[in-house]
DNA sequence: AAAACTCCTCTTTTT
DNA sequence: GAGGAGTTTT
C-alpha cells in the first residue's frame, strides 16, 4: 500500500525493539523515516507526540512534517520532529530549572561564543587570537560529555593544557551567569538533566514510545549518549544511516556510533537499502569503486533499475580559468539542446574560493545561478545586532548581548565606561545590565555619560516592559527607538526590515527559539538556474547533471586533510556525496595550475581518480584550450576529445546525406569517439565522429 | 569618530 | 588578494 520495495517494507514492519538500517546514498531514507512514522502511528496506535524524531538540520524537519501531514492529511501539530538541539531546547525550556537556570535562556551561537571567549582572553591576557581554537576545543570537550569539573580531574596527566581549562571553567561560569546555554548546552544539559533526576527520564522516556533517527552517522558522542539514555527502557529505536557519508568529523560527529550501534542494543536488527533510485549504473559503479577503498565501512553493493547511462566524464585542463569556462560552455549547450533547463545543473567545489571563478564564467556566459549555503542571513552583523536588544530586553543577564550593543548605534560610550560596569558587576555579582542599572544611582559617570546611559537603560526597560503582539511588533518597536533605522546604510536596512517582515504575527519566544537555532534562510529556488555550492552542501540533494570540480591533490583531497588516513577517508566520503548527487551525468573536472589564495599553483590530479574504473568514464584533457594536444596522464594514454562538440544521447545532429537525427548511444574517446544516431527512414547507424562530419543541431 | 594603517588569516559548517 | 579586526592617527 505504500508502494516500498521489500527491504523497506521489512524496515517498516519491523518495530519492536532496535533497528539499524543502512541506507544506502538514494535508497530512500527520508520517506521510509516518514512512511514509519506514519505506520507507528495507524498500525501501532502510537500518538503523534509519543514518537522522537530527529533530523539533521531544521529544514529537514520542516520537510518531514510536511510530507507526513500530506499523506495523512492532518495536522502534526506539537510531534516531536526536529533536531537534537530543538528537541532539547523544547525539553529543557520545561525542565532546565532543576539546574539552575531559568528557564527563559538565551541560545549562544558560535559567533556569541566567540564574542565571550574573546572577552575571557582578554581578561586573562591570553593571546586574543586563540579563540577560534579554544571555541572549537571546548566545543569537543562539551560534545563528549567532559564538564570543566571533569577536565580539571582529568588534568594531572602529561600535556594537560592548563590554559583551555581555565578558560573552560569560566567560559561555563560567564555562560550560567548570563543564563545562556550554547548549542553543546543544549544537549550536554539535557543528558545531566536525564542522569541526575531519574524521575524526569522516566517520565520522558514513557512519553516518547518509539525513537526515529535520521543521518544517524553524523551524530556526535553526547547526542548518541542521550538517545541511549531515552531508549533504554524500551528498546524501540529506529536509527538510519550511511556511514559512507559521513562528511562532519570536524564538528565532532564520531562515524563510530553508527558502528558501535549493535554492541549498544543487543538483538539489533539490521536492514541494508540497497536499491537506489537515483542514480545510473555507470555513476554507481564509479562512486563504488571509489569509496570501497575506505577500509572501516560496511560493504554495500547498490544497485538500480535505471540502466547504464552514459559514461562519467573526466575532463583534466590546463587552469583552473578554463575549467570553469569549460562547464559553463558544456552547460549552455545541453541547455540550448533543450534537453535539459538550468536548475537540472549544480557545480560541486570543496572551498569555497573555487565558487569567484564559476560564477566568473557562468556570468560571461549569461547562465543564472545561485550559490547554496554561504552566508546565512542570521548572521549578518546587523541582524545580530538588532536581535541583541531584543535578547537583552527578554533576558537582562545576557552579557554577550550588551556588550555587543551598549555603544551600538554610537552613544559616546568608549572602554573605560565599560570597564567601569564590567568591574562593578564582578564586584557585586550582577549582570552588566543590572550593574549598570545599580551605577546610575551614584555618582561614578560624567553628567554627559550618565545621561546617554540612563537613556540606554530606559530603552532597554521600555522594551521589556512593552507588551508587544509579534515578534515583529517588537522589532518594529525597536528599530525605531534605538535609532538603527538611520544608524545603517541602504543594504543592511533592508536586510532588517526583511527581518521585520518575516517575524511579523509571530510569537516572540518561538521567533527567538527558531532564529538562534535556524541559522540560514535558504528559501527554495524559484527561478531556472544553475546551482554552486560546496560539497558539503551538496548533502542531501540531487540533481541531473553534476559536475565536480578541483579534481587535484590539495583540493579534493584537500591540503590540510592529508595527515592521516581518517582524513583522506573523510575526503573520500565527500567526494562519494557528490558523485551520488548526479541523477544522469556526471562531469568530473581538474586542472593543471590553480590560484589558491594568492598563488599559481601546479596541481596534481587527485588520488581518488585512481580508483575510478576505467570503462565507466570518458576521459579528455584540454592543455590548451582551443588547441587540443596529445598528451598522456594518469598513467594511460588519453586521447583528446574533439573540440567542445559534445554528444549526448538524446542530442540532434545533421549529416550531410543522411539529413537530421537523434543520437542514441555514444561511446569511445577523442578521435575514437562513436556515436549511434537513428535517423528516420534510414534507421539507426554507426558513426565515427572524426569522420562523418556531423553537425550538432 | 572617521580614516588610514598594519596584521592576520584563509576548509568544510549546522545547530 | 581580500576581508576583518585592531591600532594609530587625524
Amino acid at each position: 500500500m505504500y508502494d516500498l520495495n521489500p527491504k523497506q517494507k521489512e524496515a517498516l514492519n519491523y518495530s519492536e525493539g532496535p533497528m539499524l538500517v543502512f541506507a544506502g546514498a538514494g535508497s530512500g531514507k527520508t520517506r521510509l523515516i516518514a512512511h514509519k512514522f506514519i505506520h507507528l502511528t495507524k498500525v501501532k496506535k502510537l500518538s503523534h507526540d509519543s514518537i522522537f524524531t530527529v533530523t539533521f538540520t531544521n529544514k529537514a524537519a520542516d520537510e518531514m512534517k510536511e510530507r507526513i501531514s500530506r499523506l495523512i492529511e492532518k495536522d502534526i501539530n506539537g510531534a516531536w520532529i526536529g533536531t537534537f538541539h530543538s528537541q532539547c531546547s523544547r525539553i529543557l525550556r520545561k525542565e532546565i530549572k532543576v539546574l539552575g537556570y531559568n528557564n527563559n535562556f538565551t541560545i549562544y551561537d558560535e559567533d556569541d561564543q566567540y564574542n565571550l571567549v574573546r572577552h575571557i582572553l582578554k581578561e586573562f591576557k591570553i593571546y586574543e587570537a586563540l579563540y577560534k581554537g579554544i571555541v572549537t576545543r571546548i566545543s569537543f570537550l562539551k560534545s563528549s560529555l567532559i564538564s570543566p569539573q571533569d577536565f580539571l580531574s582529568t588534568g594531572d596527566g602529561f600535556g594537560f593544557d592548563e590554559k583551555l581549562a581555565k578558560v573552560y571553567v569560566r567560559y561555563q561560569d560567564e555562560l550560567k551567569r548570563c543564563n545562556a546555554l550554547d548549542f553543546d548546552d543544549l544537549i550536554m544539559l539535557t543528558v545531566k538533566l536525564f542522569k541526575e533526576y531519574r524521575d524526569i527520564l522516566e517520565m520522558y522516556q514513557n512519553k516518547f514510545q518509539y525513537i526515529l533517527v535520521d543521518e544517524f552517522q553524523d551524530t556526535n558522542f553526547a547526542q548518541y549518549h542521550l538517545l541511549k539514555l531515552l531508549a533504554s527502557g524500551h528498546k524501540n529505536i529506529c536509527v538510519v544511516g550511511d556511514d559512507d557519508q559521513s562528511i562532519y568529523k570536524f564538528r565532532g560527529a564520531n562515524i563510530n556510533n553508527i558502528y558501535n550501534f549493535e554492541k549498544d542494543f543487543t538483538g539489533t536488527k539490521i536492514i541494508k537499502l540497497e536499491q537506489n533510485y537515483r542514480c545510473t549504473q555507470h555513476i554507481l559503479d564509479v562512486s563504488g569503486a571509489v569509496i570501497s577503498r575506505n577500509s572501516k565501512r560496511k560493504n554495500k553493493n547498490l544497485w538500480t533499475e535505471k540502466g547504464r547511462g552514459e559514461k562519467v566524464q573526466f575532463c583534466w585542463f590546463n587552469t583552473y580559468e578554463d575549467e570553469a569556462k569549460y562547464i559553463a560552455r558544456v552547460i549552455k549547450e545541453y541547455y540550448l539542446k533543450g534537453t535539459n533547463s538550468y536548475r537540472d545543473f549544480a557545480v560541486f567545489y570543496r572551498v569555497n574560493l573555487q565558487a569567484r571563478v564559476l560564477e566568473d564564467a557562468l556570468r560571461d556566459n549569461g547562465i543564472p545561478y545561485r550559490i547554496v549555503g554561504g552566508i546565512s542571513f542570521y548572521q549578518r552583523k546587523e541582524i545580530k545586532d538588532i536581535i541583541a536588544f531584543m535578547r537583552l530586553a527578554l533576558n537582562h543577564g545576557d552579557n554577550v548581548s550588551f556588550r555587543r550593543i551598549i555603544n551600538i548605534p554610537h552613544r559616546g560610550i568608549g572602554s573605560a565606561t565599560i570597564s567601569k560596569i564590567e568591574h562593578e558587576a564582578r564586584k557585586k555579582s550582577l549582570s552588566l545590565f543590572d550593574a549598570l542599572k545599580l551605577s546610575l544611582k551614584g555618582e561614578s559617570f560624567a553628567p554627559a555619560v550618565k545621561e546617554k546611559l540612563t537613556e540606554f537603560v530606559n530603552m532597554i526597560d521600555t522594551f521589556s516592559a512593552t507588551k508587544y503582539k509579534s515578534a515583529g511588533d517588537m522589532l518594529e518597536h525597536i528599530y525605531e527607538i534605538t535609532g538603527l533605522s538611520e544608524f545603517f546604510e541602504e543594504e543592511r536596512k533592508n536586510n532588517i526590515e526583511d527581518l521585520i517582515s518575516s517575524s511579523n504575527n509571530k510569537d516572540i519566544k518561538d521567533f527567538i527559539d527558531r532564529i538562534s537555532l535556524i541559522t540560514n534562510m535558504d528559501e527554495p529556488c524559484n527561478t531556472d538556474c544553475v546551482s554552486l555550492m560546496t560539497l558539503h552542501n551538496a548533502k542531501g540533494l540531487e540533481f541531473p547533471v553534476v559536475f565536480i570540480t578541483g579534481l587535484e591533490e590539495g583540493v579534493l583531497p584537500y591540503c590540510k586533510a592529508l595527515n592521516n588516513e581518517e582524513e583522506i577517508a573523510e575526503e573520500r566520503r565527500l567526494f562519494y556525496v557528490g558523485m551520488t548527487r548526479a541523477k544522469d551525468i556526471l562531469w568530473l573536472t581538474g586542472a593543471r595550475k590553480r590560484k589558491l589564495y594568492a598563488k599559481l599553483q601546479e596541481q596534481e590530479p587527485s588520488r581518488f581518480l585512481k580508483d575510478v574504473p576505467k570503462e565507466c568514464c570518458k576521459w579528455m584533457e584540454k592543455i590548451s584550450f582551443n588547441h587540443p594536444i596529445q598528451i598522456s596522464t594518469i598513467k594511460q594514454k588519453i586521447k583528446i576529445a574533439e573540440n567542445f562538440t559534445i554528444y549526448t544521447t538524446g542530442c540532434r545532429v545533421k549529416h550531410p546525406s543522411w539529413g537530421i537525427g537523434v543520437v542514441r548511444d555514444c561511446y569511445g574517446d577523442g578521435d575514437d569517439a562513436k556515436v549511434m544516431v537513428n535517423f528516420p527512414n534510414i534507421g539507426i547507424k554507426r558513426l565515427a565522429v572524426r569522420f562523418a562530419n556531423l553537425e550538432k543541431i
